[in-house]
DNA sequence: GATGAATGAGGCTTCATTCAT
DNA sequence: GATGAATGAAGCCTCATTCAT
C-alpha cells in the first residue's frame, strides 16, 4: 500500500522509515503518533511521507505487513515443518526459541507486532490482522494436523480447539518473554533468557500431559 | 477519582454515564474518544463532566474501576473456593459458565474490561491493570495452591508458571468466546451458547490431561 | 453597584468578600480572576456572589470603591491643609509618611489601588479611575493653590503643569516604596523605613530646588 | 524567541503580524487577545501563528522585543549622548521631542510599549521588562552622571535618588503626552503638538530650579 | 436568601494533509 | 520528486453565569 515512490527509495531509506514509524506508533500509538516526528527521525521531509503513503492509515498498515515480512524472513527459516515423524513439542520448543531469539535482536518490531496481534490499534486492527490471524492459524493447524497422524497428539478433541488452546499457551509463553523484555528494555543478561528456557519447558510439559495430578 | 459531585448522582445516572463512557471508548478508544459526545448520550452537559471528573484520563480510569467492580459484584458471587476438596477443573467451567453469561448480558463492559485487559489502552494500561492483574493473578494463585493441596494439580512444577499457564489457557477461552460475542454482535443465539460449553469442556479437559497422544 | 443582599451583610462578611476580591485580582488579574475562587476563600458559595453582584465586572468595581474609601478613611484624616500658612513640602513630607505607613499595614490594599491606578486592568481602567483621578487632581491643585498664594511656591508656571509635575514625583517617591513592599513581602523591617523616609526627604528637596547644579 | 519559520518570512509579512498582535494587545490585553483575530487581521491562518511561535505568551513577549527594537531604532539616534559638555537639561528636551514624534508617528505601538512598562500585563511583565527597565535606568544613569560632571547638575544628593526622581518626571511627560495621544486618537493636531512642547519645556525648568517660590 | 450543581460558549493548541516552490 | 510552510478542523478544558433546591 506505498506509492510507487516509496518502493523506489533505496532499500536502506525504506527500512530507515519503517522503523522510525515503528518506533512512533510503539511510543504513542496510532492517533497520538506523529507523522512529522517519524518524518524527522527517519531525515526526511514530513511532505515527503506524503509521497510515499496516502496518509498515515496506510502508512501504519505498511508497518505491519513490512514488520511482519522482516520478522518472518528473519525467523521463520527455523521453523519449518521438517519432516512427518517430527515431535509437535519438540517443535514448539524450537519455535521458542526462535522467538526468544527475535526478541532479544528485534525488540522493537517484536513488540510492535505484538501489540497489533493484541488489538491495541483499536479501528486498525481488523486490517492488519487479517493476514496475521490467517497466518498463524492456519500454520498451526497443519502442525497439529501432522502431530495428529504421527500420533504426537490426541485425536479425540477436535483439531480447531486443540489449535485455539496452543495459541493460547503459545501467546502466553511469548507475552511472558516480551513482558520480560519490556521491563528489562535493552538490559536483559543472558543469564536470563536461559532461565526462560527452563520455564518455557515447563509449559510445554503442561500442554503435553496436562496440570492434573496423579 | 470522580469528584464528590459525580459520587452525589443517583445511582441511575452515574450507570447512565459510565456507560456512555465505556461505550465511547470501546468504540473510538481514548484519544478519538470524544467527552462531548459522551455527555451528550449520557444526557448531560459537556461542562458537567467536568464537574464530575478532573478530565478525560480520569473519567477512563473510573470507568474501569467502575466496571470492573460491577462485574464482579453481578459474575463473582459463584466465584468463591468453598472447600479445600474443590476439584479444580470443575470450578474452572463453572468459572468458564459465569464468563459467558456476563458476556451474554453485559458485553459492552466485558468488551471494555478485555481491552483494558489487553493493553489497547496503551498509556492508561498501567494505571488501570494495578489492581485487575493484582486480582486475578492472585485469585488463580491461591486457587491452584488449593489444587495441589488436595492432590487435584500436580505439583512437580512451578506453581506461578501453572498460574502463568491456566491464565494463558482461560484467557483464550475467554477470548474464543467475546470473539463470538463481538462478531455476532446482539444476535448470539442460544443454540451458539449451548456448542461454546461443549468447546469449553474439551479445553479443560486438554488443561487437565494435556495433549500428548497415547 | 453591589445589590440590596450585599450591603445587608454584616460589616465582617463584606470585607472578608472584598479583601478575598482584591486578593484574587492582585494575584491573577481580572480576565483569570476567578469568581469560584473568591466565593471559596471569603467562606460563602459562588451563586451567593451573583446575589450580591451583578457580575464579576460589578464586583470588581466595587472592589475599588471600597479600597479607596477603606484607604481615606484609614488614612487621609492626617492629610488635611490645616491652614493657609504651611509649607507644602513640609506636607508632602507628612503625607509620605502616612503613605508608608498606609503600605506597611494595609499592603494587598495599597497594591490593588496602585495597580488600577497604572492601568493595569485594562477595560476596567477607565470605569474605576474616573473618581481616583479626580480625587487625587483636585486635592492636589487645592494644595498647590494654597502654596502659590502664601508663597511656598512659585508663581510663574501654570498650576496645572506643576500639578502634573508633582504627581508624576510623589507617584515616584509612591512606586518605589510600594515596590520595596512587593518585593519584601510582609517583611519589611522597620530599620528599612527610617532609610526609605531620607530618601523621600532627599527627593523633596530636589522637588523644591530643582536637580541643577551651582 | 519566534520559530525559525517567522524569521524566514519577508520583513513585510513579519511587521504585519506583529502590528496585528500589538494592536489586538492593546485591545484586549493578553487574556482576551485573540490568537485567530490576529491571524485574520495579518492575512495568516490561525495554524500558522503555531508555525512561528510556540504559544501565545512567546508571541507576546516577542512583541514587545520587535516593538521596542522598532522604536529604538527609529527614535534613538537622536538620543545618544553626544558629549561631555552637554546640558542634561537640553538633552531631555531633545528627547522629549523625540518621544513626541514617535507617539505622533506610532502610537500603537508606543501605547504599547508603555502598558508593558505600566504593568498592564501582570504575569508578563518581569520577562518583558527585564531588558526594558536596564536599558532605561543605565542610560539615565549615565546620563546624570555626564551631568554631575561637568556640574549641570547637582552632586549633594545619591545619583540613584535623583535618576528615580527624573524617572517619574519623564515619564509623567510621556504620559502626559501620551494620555493625549489617547484621548485624541489619531486626530492630533499640529498645533497641539506646539503647545505640548512648551509644556514641556516648563516642566523641564521646574526640574532644573524646582517649584520652590523666591 | 443561600447553595452548589448545571450549563455551554469560547479559545488555545495540535497536527494530518495540502500546496507552492 | 523533495521540501517545509500553510491550512483549518477538531477537541479538551475553563469558568462566568444560571438554575433548582
Amino acid at each position: 500500500m506505498p506509492k510507487e515512490t516509496f518502493l523506489n527509495l533505496s532499500a536502506e531509506k525504506q527500512e530507515k522509515i519503517m522503523r522510525a514509524a515503528v518506533n512512533e506508533f510503539n511510543t504513542n500509538g496510532f492517533d497520538k503518533g506523529n507523522i512529522g516526528d517519524i518524518a524527522k527521525s527517519a531525515g526526511v521531509a514530513k511532505g515527503s511521507m506524503y509521497q510515499y503513503f496516502e496518509n498515515k492509515r496506510e502508512l501504519f498498515l505498511y508497518a505491519v505487513k513490512w514488520t511482519l515480512e522482516l520478522l518472518v524472513k528473519k525467523y521463520a527459516p527455523n521453523l519449518t515443518i521438517q519432516n512427518e515423524e517430527m515431535d509437535i513439542f519438540d517443535f514448539l520448543i524450537t519455535n521458542s526459541k526462535s522467538s526468544m531469539k527475535q526478541i532479544r535482536e528485534e525488540r522493537e518490531l517484536g513488540i510492535f507486532v505484538q501489540d497489533v496481534f493484541l488489538g491495541k490499534y483499536n479501528s486498525l486492527t481488523d486490517e492488519s490482522m487479517e493476514f496475521m490471524i490467517k497466518f498463524s492459524n492456519e500454520y498451526m493447524l497443519k502442525l497439529l494436523e501432522v502431530g495428529q497422524k504421527n500420533g504426537s497428539i490426541r485425536n479425540d478433541i477436535d483439531i480447531h480447539l486443540i489449535s485455539l488452546y496452543t495459541l493460547g499457551v503459545s501467546y502466553k509463553i511469548k507475552e511472558y518473554m516480551m513482558n520480560k523484555a519490556r521491563a528489562h528494555g535493552e538490559d536483559i543478561l543472558n543469564d536470563d533468557y536461559d532461565k526462560y528456557e527452563d520455564d518455557i519447558k515447563a509449559m510445554i510439559e503442561l500442554l503435553k500431559h496436562g496440570m492434573g495430578g496423579r
